[in-house]
DNA sequence: CTGGGTTTTTTCGCATTCGAATAAAAAGCC
DNA sequence: GGCTTTTTATTCGAATGCGAAAAAACCCAG
C-alpha cells in the first residue's frame, strides 16, 4: 500500500453527496458520476470509510459479474441543521448524516419581531435540536426570506421584519456555533428540498411556485438555481395586476395564499378568515363554480407565461394552497391550455409538492448538506 | 527540456479563447483565469506558440516588476465561419483566428424555400467566404431559427420554412465541409455575439430582446445561456395579448418589428409599409405623441415583467427597432418605472445593440470559436 | 467441479500537473 | 551603478491521478 495522497476536499464532499442521495452506490458508479478513474475513487472511498463517513453495507449482485460493494453513509457521522423563518415563526430540522430527518422544532415569533430576536431564536432552535441529535453538528443551512446574498452570507432585505437590512447572518450564526452557516432565499431553499426530499430527484429543470403571504417563484435550470444578477430573480409577485395593466395593484395581493382563500370562500378583503383554516380547507377544496374557475384562470395566466419563458419541465406548487390538491393543479393546466395556443399541445405540468409545511427547513438542511465536505 | 506531455484539448482551447477575447494577455493571467498553475500554463503556451496558434507580441510593463510577455492569437492560424438564416435570407461571416471579421456574404432565399435549399445555400455561402479567407476553415457555427437541439445538432422546428422539421443540420454540414458544425438558436447565438463583439464583454447576466418578425428573447444567466428543458426558453412572443387576457391574440403580433413600425407610422395592419423602410426610419425615429407612448408602454409591460423574473443586469435590444435609438430604450425604462412600483428605484437598463444586422452571423461565428479546440 | 464469461475492484508503473524555489526583468532609490 | 523591491516566467523534484492489466468475485454451462 502506498503512502496516502492528499485528498481533495471537494472530491470527498462530492462523493459523499452522491452516496447520500443514492445516485451512486458503489465505487464504479461513483467514478462515473464524478468523472474520475476507478483507481482514484478506490483510494477516496477507502479514506472515507477509514474516517467513518461511509460504510460498506452488503453486496449488490447484478445479472452477471462481480457484485458491487454497496456504499452508504454512516448516519451517526454527524448531523446538519436546517432552519427557515419568516415574520411569524422559526422552523428548524435536524438531519442525520444519511439525510434523514430526526428532529424538528418550531418556535413562534412575536409581532414586534426584530433581527436580533430572529438570530437568537435560530440559535435556541438549533440548541434544542442538539438535545435530540447525536454526534456533532457539521454545518447549518438557513432559509432566509426576502433578498439574500448567499455568497456573502448576508440577508439584504425583508419587508416584514423592520430592521432586517444587511444582516450578516452567516457570520453571526457560525461565530456562535463554530460551524459554517450557508444562506439562501427560503423559496430557493425549497427548490433544493424538492431535490433532496421530494420530486426533484431526477429533475434538472423545475420551478417552485410559492403562493404564501406573497407570490414568489424559484427556478432551477440545468440543475442549478437561478439567482439573478442582484439575487432578485423570481419576483413575479410584483408583476402588475391585472396583468399588463399599470393602474392596478400587484400580483402579490391577488394570488397570495390568503387572498386565494378569501376568493374561494367568498370572504371580503376586510373580513377575517375562519379561525380554523386547516379545518376549513377540506371544504374549500370542494369549492367549484365561478370563484374556483376565476382563481384557476388567474393562476393559469401567470403559470402559462412562466412556462413560455422558462420552458421548464414541471411546476411544483408549495405553500398552503397545496391543500387544494391535484384538481387545482389540473384545472390550472386546463385553463392555461385554453388560454394560450402555444401551450395547447405542449407539455405543461403543475403538481402539488409532497413535502409539507417544513419544506423550507428541509431545504435549508439541503443547503447545509450540499455545502459541507470533510476537513 | 523534458519530454512533451500530452496536452488536454480542453485546456488548449480554453487558453486560446481567453487570449483571443483579451481576458488574459500573459502566462500569469492565463494561469489565474484557467485556475491552473503557472508552471503548467507555461508548457501549454509554449506548445501553442510552437503550433503557431499564439504569438508573443511585445511586453507590457506594469508599475513595477518584470513586464508581462503579451500573448496574442495568430490571425492567420485559420478561420471560422458563422452562418445565420431565416426564411428570407442566409447571412454568413468569415472570422479570422483573432476573431476579426474579414468577409461577409448575404444570399436571399426565394419564397418557396425548403430545408434542402437552405442547406445548399449555407454551403455555397461558406464556399464564397473561403474565396476571401486565408488559411484553413476550422469550424462552422450556425444560427438556426426556431427550436434547436444544440447537443444533437438538429433543427427541430421552424414555422416559416415548411419542411423544417427534425433536420440534422450539423451532420449534413459537417459531412460536406469536414469540420465540426455547431448549432444554436439564432437569438441565443446573438447573445453570444454580444459577448464577443458587443456589450456583453464583462456582463454575466443579460437578456437579448429580439423583436423581428416575431418577438423572442435570449437569456444569459451567470455567463451561460438559458436553454429550457426542451430548448424553448424565451418564447415570450407567445404570451397572450393584451397581457393576461385569454381572448386576444399573441404578443408576437403586436410587438414584432413590422407591427411596431405600423403603429408608429399609423399604417393599418393590411396596408403595405413604405418600400424604403430604411429611409423612413429616420422619420419614424422622430415620431412622438400618442402612438410613440403607446408603443413604449407596451414594450415596458413586457420588459418590466421580464426584469422582475430574471433580475438581469441589462436588456439589449436587437433587430430593426434598434434604429429607434437610445430614446426608445429610455422611454421604455421610464414607462416601466411608472407602471411597476417594484422597478421605481431598482436598476433597470435597456440599451440598443451596437452590433448591426449581422449580429446573428457574428453570434454563429462565436459559437464556432467557443466550440473549437486544437486537435 | 472446473473453466469460460462478465463485471467490479485493486494493483502498479507512469506522467501530467503542481509547488516551491530560482531565475529573469524591470523600477525606484540612495 | 549597485541595491532592494516587485512582478513574471521557468526549473525541477515530488506526488496526485490515470490507464492498463491483473485480481477478485460471482454466474452459468457442461
Amino acid at each position: 500500500m502506498r503512502k496516502n495522497p492528499v485528498f481533495q476536499r471537494e472530491t470527498l464532499g462530492a462523493a459523499i453527496l452522491r452516496v447520500r442521495s443514492g445516485r451512486a452506490t458503489s465505487r464504479t458508479t461513483l467514478a462515473k458520476e464524478l468523472g474520475i478513474s476507478p483507481s482514484t475513487i478506490g483510494l477516496y472511498v477507502d479514506q472515507l470509510i477509514a474516517e467513518k463517513f461511509l460504510n460498506e453495507s452488503g453486496l449488490n449482485q447484478g445479472p452477471m459479474g462481480r457484485p458491487r460493494r454497496i456504499l452508504s453513509t454512516r448516519a451517526a457521522a454527524g448531523w446538519f441543521a436546517g432552519v427557515e423563518f419568516h415574520a411569524q415563526r422559526v422552523q428548524a430540522v435536524g438531519v442525520n448524516f444519511s439525510g434523514q430527518v430526526e428532529a424538528s422544532v418550531t418556535q413562534a415569533l412575536p409581532a414586534e419581531v426584530n433581527a436580533d430576536l430572529v438570530i437568537r431564536t435560530i440559535l435556541s432552535s438549533v440548541a434544542r435540536l442538539a438535545e435530540t441529535m447525536s454526534g456533532r453538528l457539521l454545518s447549518i443551512g438557513l432559509g432566509v426570506p426576502g433578498l439574500v446574498d448567499p455568497l456573502a452570507g448576508v440577508g439584504l432585505h425583508y419587508a416584514f421584519i423592520p430592521d432586517w437590512n444587511q444582516i450578516p447572518v452567516s457570520e453571526k450564526i457560525s461565530a456562535k456555533l463554530g460551524v459554517p452557516a450557508i444562506l439562501q432565499n427560503n423559496l430557493r431553499a425549497i427548490a433544493l428540498a424538492e431535490r433532496w426530499f421530494g420530486a426533484g430527484h431526477d429533475l434538472n429543470d423545475y420551478v417552485i411556485l410559492g403562493p404564501r403571504s406573497g407570490f414568489g417563484i424559484a427556478m432551477v435550470h440545468s440543475g442549478s438555481l437561478i439567482e439573478g444578477a442582484r439575487h432578485g430573480a423570481g419576483e413575479v409577485g410584483r408583476w402588475p395586476w391585472p396583468l399588463g395593466d399599470g393602474k392596478g395593484q400587484e400580483l402579490h395581493h391577488v394570488l397570495s395564499a390568503p387572498a386565494t382563500w378569501r376568493r374561494l370562500a367568498g370572504v371580503g378583503p376586510r373580513e377575517k378568515l375562519p379561525e380554523d383554516l386547516r379545518a376549513a380547507l377540506v371544504d374549500l377544496a370542494e369549492v367549484r363554480g365561478a370563484a374556483w374557475d376565476d382563481v384557476c384562470v388567474d393562476f393559469a395566466k401567470v403559470i402559462g407565461c412562466l412556462q413560455l419563458i422558462t420552458d421548464t419541465e414541471v411546476f411544483i406548487l408549495h405553500g398552503p394552497l397545496t391543500a387544494l390538491g391535484d384538481r387545482f393543479c389540473e384545472s390550472i393546466v386546463q385553463a392555461a391550455r385554453a388560454m394560450m395556443p402555444a401551450l395547447a399541445h405542449a407539455p405543461l405540468k403543475v403538481m402539488p409538492s409532497t413535502l409539507g409545511d417544513d419544506a423550507g427547513a428541509l431545504g435549508a438542511a439541503s443547503l447545509a448538506m450540499e455545502a459541507w465536505a470533510p476537513t
